[in-house]
RNA sequence: GCCGGUGUGGCGGAAUGGUAGACGCGGCGGACUCAAAAUCCGCUUGUGGUGACACAGUGGAGGUUCGAGUCCUCUCACCGGUACCA
């Protein structure tokens, strides 16, 4: 890494023609489309994910805008009037993190990180519109954002209601799923319980069906991220049904269930309950032991992958539930499997043809009763072992339902469930509202007002922007926005009393869920100026990592539709195209094999002539690791910087470009580099070699002097 | 756990079910040069063989087929997501 590249003879003097380009460019505002274009090219708009302004650019960005830049140049020459912006997405949990660690304000660390940033993706030579740069962080921006959740609001979009959270207890903090490391709080290291909070939910449930149905229609996106977003979504087909407690409690008379498989009804085992479910704390506030089992539950957290991947454990209530067509009863379990946010919170356990269930009844000895008898199996001698069935086949000791097959089966039962008023058929959704409140500081301030007399009141709209307080400090737990002296203590604007803000702060999702709208009017006075985002919107193309393609994108999908509910646009889907890059990988090297190395970045190791790889300092060996995708904890990163300084933007980006499809991951290597520059001295040679006019020739008012590009 | 994806030479990667490794990078050898750079030519999956060639080979195990990188079943490893990282 450390050897200069030199050579004699002609060469393309990047450090001169890059800058001076780029230079001209501004200058001349190439790049600059008003929001409202007054020719008749036809728009094409082409969007990269706006980057968080982490601290320095990372390889994932050049590759990411590169890929952009690409589509942008080519549609610009092919005659369209081009939308090409760039803008930061500034809030965030790592300015809060900043702040605790090494006290400096979240703002000052974030506009300084965006001033840094915004320089080396200048010194790229992308070609955007910097006119349109905006930060989700400026009042200016999410000040309309408050406009648009109020309009949400008055639409019926978003409600309050129950969530829970990762509760730190010693830290009276809530902790992100990623702050929960092996059920402890990283800083306090206490065990981390779950906390019910009141929270704000939007209610992107209700565009469920519509959200699934249009995906058909996104024929220019990836298909694994259609795949995924469907599953996400996850529409099932299946019956509600009512179990009888056989000792009915004054309050809970019987416990409502979900399932997909009606057609098992008879092959049941037992009823499970999600720790959170209301009957098990009623069970819990009697039961010590219950108790104890709920506790333990609580402490898994709230990830969802952390909960599935758990043991599975149970807890038997003693409480015993009616079956809906034999006279028989089952035990009713408390189950750390179940979720209380699918369904009813709530299953009845069919062993024989659920893996989970299966597992649990042998763990805790419950029966293992077949239903379905798969094709050409003995119903004599059919049974289950250590793999629940889940296939096709016939129905068998199961009575009204016996040779069905299992689709006619889920039929019957639903037919029997309503006949005796104790279930019906029922389409549900794996999606859930989006709970939208964080208790944090660095975040858009959710516009409300909370009145003892008046409940929730809305900010108006002449009060907006509610603005963070710049004044706060980090020295204690908690959010700053709640121990803040004044600035939640507010007079209510309905009844003039004495009423508190909102201390909570949105979602960093919700910054991004309309960004790209933004965009198209971005000094509007309004979220989005209605000619401009009709002229602009959708993104032509959008470009991003694969690791969005659930989250940001279908949050994004549900606010357009919610914008146009509220007058805001005219269309349903942000994304015409899109497109998923891969991820930028490099070698990793440690002083040592396993946990005992330390971590090395690639500028602090040299590979010999042997092949072996030693430190450059000590001269001791190193230890080659897997190629990972770039990370500063693996140290395995290298900084786009330096690789612009040393060889120049264009060989960066022509390196990323060609090294593999763009949708793989690539493998950032020094040879590759080094190829890709003698490449572009290859080009400019070539290009040298023809007649005078051809290469280095520039614009009379450009034509200063004879270095640069000749 | 569940959902989605990936797996072929030293590397990026090609191959409507029909000669696996096109093309490129890198490497090696040669030409040119006082020398280098640049450029050009040749070789470059592995093993064995001077060679013609033989055998093996697309993460692994089975299967379908005259024939499988490609189709089917199972399986392993890795990557992304898993709703409060962004």
């Amino acid at each position: 890494m450390s050897e200069t590249v030199t050579e004699t003879g002609p060469r393309y003097d990047f450090r001169a023609a890059e800058p001076r380009w780029q230079t001209a460019w501004a200058e001349r505002g190439c790049f600059h489309v008003p929001d409202l274009p007054a020719d008749s090219r036809p728009k094409y708009y082409v969007l990269e994910m706006f980057p968080y302004p982490s601290g320095k650019i990372h390889m994932g960005h050049v590759r990411n805008y590169t890929l952009g830049d690409v589509v942008a140049r080519y549609k610009r020459a092919r005659g369209y009037s081009v939308l090409h912006p760039m803008g930061w997405d500034a809030f965030g949990l790592p300015a809060e993190n900043a702040a605790r660690e090494r006290g400096i304000h979240p703002a000052k660390w974030t506009w300084e990180n965006i001033a840094t940033m915004r320089a080396e993706l200048q010194r790229m030579g992308l070609s955007l519109d910097w006119h349109r740069e905006l930060a989700t962080c400026d009042p200016a921006y999410y000040g309309h954002q408050q406009k648009l959740f109020l309009d949400f609001l008055r639409a019926g979009l978003a409600e309050r209601k129950e969530s829970w959270v990762n509760w730190d207890p010693v830290d009276g903090t809530v902790l992100a799923n990623e702050q929960v490391i092996d059920g402890r709080g990283w800083r306090s290291g206490a065990l981390v319980e779950k906390k019910q909070l009141s929270q704000w939910f939007l209610r992107i449930t209700q565009y469920a069906p519509d959200l699934l149905s249009a995906l058909d229609r996104l024929d220019r996106w990836p298909e694994r991220v259609r795949l995924m977003q469907e599953k996400w979504i996850g529409r099932s087909e299946g019956a509600r049904l009512r179990f009888a407690l056989t000792q009915p409690r004054s309050d809970i008379a019987d416990v409502e269930v979900y399932t997909t498989r009606p057609d098992t009804l008879y092959g049941m085992s037992v009823l499970a309950l999600a720790p959170e479910h209301p009957l098990a704390a009623a069970v819990a506030a009697r039961d010590p032991k219950a108790a104890a089992f709920v506790a333990e539950c609580r402490r898994m957290g709230t990830s969802e992958a952390v909960i599935e991947a758990a043991e599975k454990q149970g807890h038997d209530t003693g409480l015993r539930v009616r079956h809906p067509f034999l006279d028989q009863t089952f035990p009713v379990w408390i189950a750390n499997f179940v979720l209380m946010e699918y369904g009813t919170g709530a299953i009845f356990g069919c062993p024989a043809h659920d893996q989970r269930d299966l597992d649990f009844a042998r763990k805790y000895g419950l029966r293992v009763v077949p239903v379905v008898l798969p094709p050409g199996a003995d119903p004599a001698h059919y049974t289950v072992a250590d793999e629940a069935y889940v296939g096709p086949g016939t129905i068998f000791n199961s009575g009204f339902m016996d040779a069905l097959d299992v689709e006619a089966a889920k039929r019957r039962a639903i037919e029997e469930l309503e006949r005796l008023g104790i279930g019906r058929g029922e389409v549900n959704w794996r999606l859930r509202d989006w709970g939208v409140s964080r208790q944090r500081y660095w975040g858009c301030p959710i516009p409300v007002i909370h009145c003892a007399d008046c409940g929730v009141v809305p900010v108006p709209d002449q009060h907006l922007p509610v603005t963070l307080p710049e004044d706060v400090n980090f020295d204690r737990p908690g959010n700053p926005l709640d121990h803040h002296p004044t600035w939640k203590h507010v007079t209510c604007p309905r009844c003039g009393k004495p009423a508190q803000r909102e201390t909570d702060t949105f979602d960093t999702f919700v910054d991004s869920s309309w960004y790209f709208a933004r965009f198209c009017s971005p000094h509007a006075n309004q979220p989005v100026a209605r000619q401009p985002v009709d002229h602009w919107m959708p993104v032509d193309q959008y470009i991003g990592g694969i690791e969005h393609a659930i989250l940001h994108l279908l949050y994004s999908r549900f606010f357009m539709r919610a914008m146009k509910a509220t007058g805001h646009v005219a269309i349903e889907e942000p994304f015409a195209g899109l497109f998923t890059q891969g991820m930028v990988t490099h070698e990793s090297y440690r002083t040592a094999p396993g946990p005992n190395g330390t971590w090395l970045y690639p500028d602090q190791v040299a590979k010999q002539p042997d092949g072996t790889v030693t430190h450059r300092g000590t001269g001791d060996p190193v230890t080659v690791g897997r190629v990972e995708a770039m990370s500063k904890s693996r140290r395995n990163t290298v900084d786009p910087e330096a690789i612009i300084a040393r060889y120049g933007a264009d060989t960066a980006r022509w390196f990323i470009l060609s090294d593999n499809p763009p949708e793989r991951d690539m493998e950032w290597t020094e040879a590759g580099v080094a190829g890709a520059y003698r490449f572009t001295q290859r080009v400019f040679r070539l290009a040298e070699g023809l007649d005078g006019s051809a290469p280095g020739a520039m614009p009379e008012s450009f034509g200063d002097d004879s270095r640069g590009l000749r």
